[in-house]
DNA sequence: ACAATTATGAAATAATTTTCACAAGCTGGA
DNA sequence: TCCAGCTTGTGAAAATTATTTCATAATTGT
């Protein structure tokens, strides 16, 4: 049969190196749900990726059809030829592993975990620890631990450019009861917690209680000790095929709450997210243009 | 919800025993390789069914559709819709939240980026990025940036229990030309650069490159320019509702990373974590019993 | 077997989609 | 800062595709 026996979406990606921007924007934009939106007319498609109508024309020819048509003639062979075959392997995230990969294990051990942790939120909860922490009368402190200092240390990175009065406090370190020294009550602490529940984290959370700051925790679903002191408690399900516990559930509420706090503060966030601009403008950090 | 949740297949056959005798033979063409026929120009299908052209226009219209072209949206929608794993049909996570609340919505996003990225990545790839991780006889750096520092720290901390020679390098640091001073030929630089991509990211890169060593890189789905660079590039689906864009699929892919590292490297890794453990009970800087 | 009804397809018409030529815009090098 | 070369989008022309009309054929009931 043919030489290169190789799916349209294959042929794509080949070629996404010898692309331009509009072309690759728009590749991006078939592969997004492929193969549906290439099978509409083309005028929808270009106007789906943002890109003007000769775009598509000239990028399947890139791919090597003549003409879209031939292009969508390909794509409806390659359906058709998809789906005579009996095996609709769905329960494959990686579809080019084999179903005992790891790629596809590990995926399923934390989907799963979002299942659950998401299952089992309340949203008032939620909402309330947004709420804690959008308000900026009172200083946030975030506090990490031996690993979640990570997890902090990103928190932070975003709540910094959302509102002034933030700090991140490392548990593990031996400076943090300096940053107690100036907690007042009403402050809040957002802190991370997950097995093996340290001590300087509860140390450091009993004597934030004592000084009527009220306290966030984002822990696993064991609940670290800290909880009892917590004004609200977020657990997660962390386990995954793995030595170690998984992040990326609480990666995910994290980044929940950052969407949500942003909005919630979003004038101000829009300004100091220019004004961080401006600087990084001048200081040549980041590529103008992508 | 919608009191009509049928395919459309579904909606052919129940309307088979209305139709006449040329629509019937039509609808059985349609059926024979759904849907890959019914997405091709209606000309085809009538001629492929051997029915006249007006034929199908009238089928279409008793299966209630106002149009050719509606049909064929229809058929779309449902293909698009299907190719989404069953479990990525959920349009509600935390089941206690309207489907609107940010809780649903932000989970979607990422669920898609989650299948996206799993659904594009290359397995030997992956499995390649692994193995220049897992060889010892090369040093490890790790490379992040302004915010995938934090990433790239997780890792660090992983890798470090893992196997020794491991650095983690700031690339907004200005300390960063120290570290290079010391890479040898075949040492391995996992980098971390999504948008916006960092100018000293991309010249550390040159640097490593220009001292041979092998580069794998972490980035997003448009791609770093370090890729050209790159021994292997993994990229991932990011975009979610908020202003900033989403680690959380980076998360995932290096966790798995990291559980497929250190499943191979099994003996050792056991080994120092033992050794960590008990390091960690001197200390007593974890609560001995949870 | 005949009229009434319905189904069908050829052809014309209408709509759309696709292609092409060209100009404006952007990028990167002197 | 300008120029060369490449990228991109606009609008018109061409081609294709969908819809409608209408005449003819098939079917049904009496």
């Amino acid at each position: 049969m043919a030489i290169a026996e190789q799916s349209i979406s294959d042929r794509i990606h080949g070629v996404l190196d010898a692309l331009t921007r509009a072309e690759r924007q728009l590749a991006q934009s078939v592969l997004e749900n492929y193969p549906a939106s290439g099978l509409g007319p083309l005028t929808a498609l270009a106007k789906d990726a943002a890109v003007s109508v000769p775009t598509v024309a000239r990028m399947v020819q890139k791919l090597g059809y003549k003409s879209y048509s031939e292009f969508q003639a390909a794509l409806r062979e390659e359906l058709r030829a998809k789906v005579k075959t009996p095996i609709a392997k769905h329960d494959t995230w990686a579809e080019a592993a084999p179903s005992g990969h790891i790629l596809n294990r590990f995926t399923d051990a934390v989907i799963d975990n979002i299942r659950l942790t998401l299952g089992q939120i309340d949203p008032d909860a939620f909402d309330h620890a947004c709420d804690l922490m959008t308000n900026q009368d009172h200083h946030l402190y975030i506090v990490g631990g031996r690993i979640t200092h990570t997890l902090a240390e990103y928190l932070f990175l975003h709540m910094q450019v959302i509102r002034p009065n933030v700090t991140h406090v490392q548990s593990t370190s031996n400076t943090w009861p300096h940053y107690l020294l100036n907690a007042k009550e009403g402050d809040v602490f957002v802190i991370f917690d997950v097995r093996r529940y340290e001590n300087n984290t509860l140390k450091l959370a009993e004597l934030a209680h004592q000084r009527k700051a009220k306290i966030v925790l984002m822990t696993d679903q064991w609940r670290s000790p800290v909880h009892q002191l917590a004004t609200v408690c977020l657990s997660n399900r962390i386990v995954v095929p793995s030595a170690w516990d998984s992040a990326t559930t609480i990666m995910l509420l994290l980044e929940t709450m950052i969407s949500s706090i942003q909005t919630f503060n979003w004038t101000q966030t829009k300004a100091r997210m220019e004004e961080l601009e401006d600087m990084f403008d001048q200081t040549k950090l980041f590529r103008k243009f992508t």
